[in-house]
DNA sequence: TATCTTAGATTACAACTGTAATCATAACTA
DNA sequence: TAGTTATGATTACAGTTGTAATCTAAGATA
């Protein structure tokens, strides 16, 4: 039932979540760094929009466009379905392989270490 | 640069990482939970094989298939290019949402603070 | 040896994607 | 009001993917 969303597609919708409504200009606007076409991002939108994940209202001749679903549940979704196709289900390897090949800084450790302390607890086993 | 296999063929692989060599007809029969025809599975090898990520030597008139990368290096070919892509490269929003929507076992949350403090320390930063 | 199997190779075909160009039309402008 | 413009809608087109069926030829079998 996961949200069917392409690669360059997704580029929209993190331009729509950072900010929306937004016009299908000022889309192509924040995309700058891709190089596509204005006529591309009109088709992703297109698309988007056919999808369901994408919602307009109009605005005389123009769509004002916003996300149709949030951001959180979408990277939810993602999360678990790649952990699945890729990772069998396996939560302890996909950590470990995300742990063990990224540098991360104390940081990042610390902040990581605290999401455990709050989980601790909280799920009974 | 990354490593293009397919949701399908990705279960091709993982048979093959599981034993290998196999012959084809040996695919087939440990991808049963799958109800794909053999035929598919063919089709599926066959890709593979020109992707360059399995490779065989013959055996008569059948070939005997092996992978012809590294389960972790693509594990982790994978993971990064997931990070990039749904997570623009934040690793602490990934982590926190695996963390975070998964139910973790006690098991689970000990494994993962141990690869955390066994990380504390090698990480220069 | 002639025939039957069966394995890999080739071909099929629709849906989805990346990447646009063209079309129709509503709104702005002269 | 008539022409111009710009926007969304429609169409395009090749590559990938899912899902096979058909073709070809080398072994197995009678």
């Amino acid at each position: 039932m996961s949200i069917r969303v392409s690669e360059a597609e997704k580029n929209v919708m993190d331009i729509l979540w950072q900010e929306s409504p937004l016009t299908s200009t000022e889309v192509v606007e924040r995309l700058q760094t891709q190089d596509w076409s204005e006529k591309t991002v009109k088709t992703f939108l297109n698309r988007l929009v056919k999808k369901g994940v994408v919602t307009f209202q109009k605005d005389g001749r123009r769509y004002l466009y916003s996300p149709a679903i949030e951001r959180d549940e979408f990277l939810a979704d993602e999360s678990e379905s790649f952990l699945d196709k890729v990772f069998k289900g396996n939560i302890k390897e996909l950590l470990a392989t995300f742990v063990d090949n990224k540098q991360l800084s104390k940081d990042e450790l610390d902040y990581l270490k605290g999401l455990l302390d709050d989980k601790e607890g909280r799920d009974v086993k």
